[in-house]
DNA sequence: TAAATAGTGTCTATAAGACATTATCTC
DNA sequence: GAGATAATGTCTTATAGACACTATTTA
């Protein structure tokens, strides 16, 4: 995404130019990072240890570093949202699927200043949720169950949330982002019990097995080794080829 | 979206707060305009007038008004986005469809420093075309047919626009997007010209008119009094309900 | 054997694509 | 009347919902 360098009759003024001193906001990254723990969708939040909003649960993120005008180069937005993941939950963005929600700009939105913040929603497979560590700050990092009724989030993050919730719900069905919501290793009925939570209506078992066979023709998906044991007949295994 | 206030706890602390030094970005926002003239989807640029990219096109937009601070409230993104549109077009949010795309930060994309882009694409009747006004600094404003080959945007602009162009490709078969395309009283013929351009597929008149009669049915879109004389048999009007 | 859930098959309603046909205007 | 395009109808195929039924395990 790098612009394309400047003519060369810009390059005078270029020289000469120094930003002015017009007040700017702090922009940060929120992380919207999703699961599904216990047939629940769930969201991981942070309880804040300082103010604002000392002791409410917060969204995971922080501010990206601009660098300093023509010194340092400073991180992109998809940068920065990295290292925020790795740097909050241990996650890497190679594990994840992460895609950016839009900016969230409202001036009251953090009593301090004036913070722009860029939310991004991370989907994370349910055997990595064990591996996820409340980093640096987060030292009380919880999974909790989307919506959190009741549970009133610190900033505007509770809009965050819902926009994240509408988001995967729009493009259950024309993407494949229920890959990025069960274990590696999965069942059929694990695979259309995702659907049903994100769509928020129970799945047919008949009709999404249909659905499961044209994955299978297109070998979207295939067998994997061994049966997983339930409480009554063995479902067989599949994952994402 | 406007925060709750912070607890009392909190008080103290935001009294004596200061806002730290970290140097922060500008934040922008960009409008991407679309309307469809003679039957082309067209984006409004603007000629930069000055460095950088002193004589390129670029899209309309301007800085977020951040406020001072505590003494001046500022703008949030949305009022940003009516008051550049104003601005710069002349045109009131009221008569648009107007939308988030998303932030664009790279670091490279402004040569003069660190700037933040929160992208919207406004929808443009064509019956309102002749009342957009280059306004300001716009001096010099023209709808380029899209994609614009071969003419190179200032910044990341080229990229705001095709992202804008996948967008509404997304949402023209399970929005209403398509109203914001058409002139107030339309044809059956126009309508399906603007899907035929959003979608880059042409259009079976035969399958369209019974998408055409759902809406009908639905009372989405009634008739309208009056024929559009063409150079053949005369089209039959209508106008959204 | 009973209970539970995995897995299969079938019927039907709706939506979507292809395409032939008719209607009504201008030139 | 010729040409053009608006408007209509029909046939076929793909998709999706409802639901009955069979299979295989645990308790």
């Amino acid at each position: 995404m790098r612009a394309r360098s400047a003519s060369s009759a810009d390059a005078a003024f270029l020289a000469s130019y120094k930003p002015s001193d017009f007040s700017r906001p702090s922009v940060a990254v929120d992380i919207v990072a999703l699961t599904v723990i216990d047939s629940l969708l769930r969201v991981l939040l942070i309880r804040r240890a300082e103010p604002p909003f000392r002791g409410r649960w917060a969204l995971p993120g922080g501010f990206v570093r601009v660098g300093d005008a023509h010194r340092h180069r400073g991180e992109s937005l998809d940068e920065a949202v990295a290292r925020e993941l790795d740097e909050e939950t241990g996650l890497s963005v190679r594990d994840v699927y992460l895609e950016q929600l839009g900016a969230f700009g409202h001036p009251d939105r953090d009593p301090r200043m004036r913070v722009i913040s860029v939310a991004y929603y991370a989907l994370v497979r349910p055997d990595l949720v064990p591996t996820v560590r409340g980093g640096g700050d987060a030292a009380h990092a919880e999974w909790h169950v989307v919506p959190s009724r009741g549970l009133r989030l610190a900033f505007d993050h509770d809009r965050i949330v819902d926009a994240a919730r509408e988001r995967i719900r729009e493009r259950i069905h024309t993407t494949s982002l229920a890959r990025s919501l069960v274990a590696r290793t999965f069942t059929i009925p694990e695979l259309r019990n995702v659907y049903a939570i994100v769509t928020g209506e129970p799945q047919d078992p008949g009709n999404f097995r249909r659905k499961f066979q044209a994955m299978l023709d297109a070998r979207v998906v295939e067998r994997a080794p061994g049966k997983r044991i339930t409480a009554s007949k063995p479902a067989a295994v599949y994952r994402f080829a």
